[in-house]
DNA sequence: TGGTTCATGTACCAAGTGGTACATGCGGGC
DNA sequence: GCCCGCATGTACCACTTGGTACATGAACCA
């Protein structure tokens, strides 16, 4: 189940590939370099280029599942310190790349965007439902704004590195949801 | 300055062409068919695949700096309103993928990361900083989170197509932002 | 023992790759 | 007229690409 069968082997050697150099750009000879095999191997185990790539992209999405399932009913701040920790990146990276290459349609990658929402939605709503006290269609709202508000600055912090700065623009996120709202305040123009 | 320059031509067809269906994938043989030009004009006047993709991603970058200037001092709905209109999703689609090839290290899109976060909220501080009374800091703070929002917001909506479910969670966001937030709802941290 | 199945290596294939050499047209200045 | 610089086309290069054919080994089961 684990290394054992030589394709859980040498799909967790492209993973790990995939996580240093991103993978969408490699042709099947680099990586079969990289990770110690021949192109034939790769091509045995997952059948074509595009299997690979199915593959790995994946493993990827069960990986980042098995997150969420650790990550429920975990509060925000802790959230946040987990995912922007630097030994996630790699691992991050390569979901970024993966999620521009399956937008822009490339083969192997494409129902990588159907779970890129939804599931974490789905992880994370109940948990604020539960501590929030929300009725479940506002804790789905509030659980995609938090999604969305996690990659946006997860995207921030891999170009910038500023771990720092964009962990206080998070902070600011919390304290927002913290202190709740009034959909009384109205305006019209900003307070 | 327009497409009388060759150049310009081509570079205009390119980005036209990245749009629909990427560009880090192709070949320089295939984009040429795409556009209607051989592969030897491309290569004549970019020199080589890489300083064409970086040409591109260039393009790309100038089309967002223009798209910025033209939106400071605008409220935060119609700038949404602006940004999730389904005739923006082709370049914000190319965006995505350059980024992701950008955090992977691709050659020739680089530099793009440079220029992914603070040009956006040097262009948004000012005008929150205006209209809402906050001091420097803190606009460029809230600037910061609102760049993440919508760009977290605009890879969900790129992936679902869901444009109002999308647009509801922004709202909730933006009342978030209208109503302020109360530091003193308990938090020892942030003033 | 022999047969079967999985894993792997070697060698090859046609097609496509980025890039270059070279010839050709076509415009304006002299 | 002539030349010169830009743009373009044709033909080619060595190399790499994804994929396949085939042989061989190792392990297991009869």
């Amino acid at each position: 189940m684990t290394a054992s069968q030589p394709r859980e082997r040498l799909l967790a050697a492209a993973l790990e590939q995939a996580m240093h150099g991103g993978i969408a750009g490699m042709s099947l000879r680099e990586l079969a370099r990289a990770i110690g095999t021949s192109h034939r191997m790769l091509l045995y185990h997952f059948g074509s280029r595009e299997g690979l790539l199915t593959a790995v992209a994946y493993a990827v999405e069960e990986a980042q599942r098995a997150e969420v399932a650790q990550l429920v009913a975990v509060d925000a701040r802790r959230l946040w310190q987990h995912f922007s920790d630097p030994v996630l990146w790699p691992a991050e990276r390569l979901f970024f790349e993966l999620y521009g290459q399956a937008l822009v349609g490339r083969p192997g990658t494409e129902e990588f965007l159907g779970n890129a929402i939804e599931p974490w939605v789905t992880a994370i709503a109940p948990a604020l439902s539960r501590e929030a006290g929300l009725d479940e269609r506002t804790a789905r709202l509030e659980a995609r704004l938090a999604v969305a508000v996690t990659r946006g600055l997860l995207l921030d912090l891999l170009a910038t590195g500023d771990r720092q700065g964009v962990t206080e623009v998070f902070e600011r996120y919390v304290q927002y949801t913290e202190s709740g709202y009034r959909p009384d305040a109205n305006q019209p123009g900003q307070p």
